[in-house]
DNA sequence: ACGGGACTCGACAGGGTGTTGACGTACGTC
DNA sequence: GACGTACGTCAACACCCTGTCGAGTCCCGT
């Protein structure tokens, strides 16, 4: 079994010499059925064969690529993850030149890619009750997101932009969660929810009033 | 088929006459027993056999009292949402007494509820994405909260306590969303979370900053 | 004593998962 | 150009879980 591995690092396995056979084609198309399929059922709608079956092989093959479903899912979700980090790019460095407008640069580039990629992100958020793999990428990646956020928070604090009050840790903890959740209901549209359209600005003026009480947070 | 019934009502079926049969008694062992077993592994972890043999009945005795799984997790949902809405009592509408105890009792009141039956919780939230009748559940309910505190904001607004600002339904809306997935994380204990003993008063700085601007509203 | 509702379970059908073992097929090597 | 070897493939199997059906038992009111 060469292909599928941990999915933990960044990208598709680094094959040895030749590179380009046959089970990367294979690979990649159980990839794109599954997000294909996912924007039409459920992932626990979604059977192995049906994943086969989509990518051209017979079910027993895709244990050849694949471990299990998940673990499609959890390369997936990977993909997603680069791509908003790459998004966000450095723009909380760049905080104190325009306060109000980083963060929602911020905001909104995450926005984007979680909104281009929603049958994914709608399909971890749902198994991450059951899959543990994919609860603990997801833990990772939120970890980090934090303490971005957390390190942002204090540096805008020290330079007198933002008042003291909550520990940063815990402020950065309740902001996350509160795009994470907010951003769920959005996508996938049932129960109360905030419209696609003014979401990020909704998003915006809680954490603006959070961090700075003050929805115009003073530039440099 | 007595017992099961839609379980979106309020509580066990009023049994016409002599009331107190076997079956009642079947019923909560099932009830106990899925709540004993949820405490210690995952909803999916636990078959239909599980939660028979823990009532002391075969499987399919079981769907004589429930048509699945699912719905022995609705009628336990069902049971705290009550126990919650009872909790919560007219807290909302006593607000301007003191902004912020009451806003505080309200949050400190829901953090119990939910804290003492966090298994339960805990398994709703991860069969949100697969079980439609749980979705709808939640759903509903939550519209209901977030009625109340769009409208307890806009009293705040009206009574001149609070500025103006994003909708308060918006607002309401990115509020219980906020404590939802951060009472997930404190309570499931995978990923950054806040302290449970600090969640209540970290969730409380979050609302009054995004409601008042201002961590002291002033009272009546 | 009897009809019927409450209650129970053995046995089955169906569908999904993960594994095994054998079979092709290409390609590098001597 | 015969030969190993690793890649790629699948039929068939064992297993587990769900949901249902039919045949029972027990008890209560008439």
């Amino acid at each position: 079994m060469t292909p599928a591995r941990a999915a933990t690092g960044s990208a598709t396995s680094r094959g040895r010499r030749p590179a380009r056979s046959v089970g990367d084609d294979r690979e990649t198309a159980i990839l794109a059925t599954a997000e294909r399929l996912l924007s039409h059922r459920s992932f626990a709608d979604i059977s192995i064969d049906d994943l086969a079956r989509g990518a051209g092989i017979s079910r027993p093959t895709f244990y050849f690529y694949f471990p299990s479903k998940g673990a499609v899912l959890l390369t997936l979700l990977d993909r997603v993850i680069e791509e908003a980090n790459a998004a966000a790019g450095d723009v909380l460095d760049r905080l104190a030149e325009n306060p109000r407008d980083r963060w929602r640069e911020l905001i909104a580039r995450f926005h984007e890619t979680f909104g281009a990629h929603r049958a994914v992100v709608l399909a971890c958020a749902q198994v991450r009750g059951t899959d543990a793999e994919v609860r603990q990428l997801w833990a990772r990646v939120l970890e980090r997101w934090v303490q971005a956020i957390e390190e942002a928070i204090e540096a805008e604090r020290r330079r007198g932009a933002a008042p003291d009050g909550l520990p940063a840790r815990d402020l950065a903890i309740a902001l996350n969660s509160l795009n994470e959740r907010v951003w769920y209901a959005t996508f996938a549209g049932d129960g109360p929810a905030v419209a696609e359209r003014d979401v990020v600005d909704v998003l915006l003026d809680v954490w603006l009033a959070a961090i700075y009480r003050s929805t115009t947070p003073p530039p440099a």
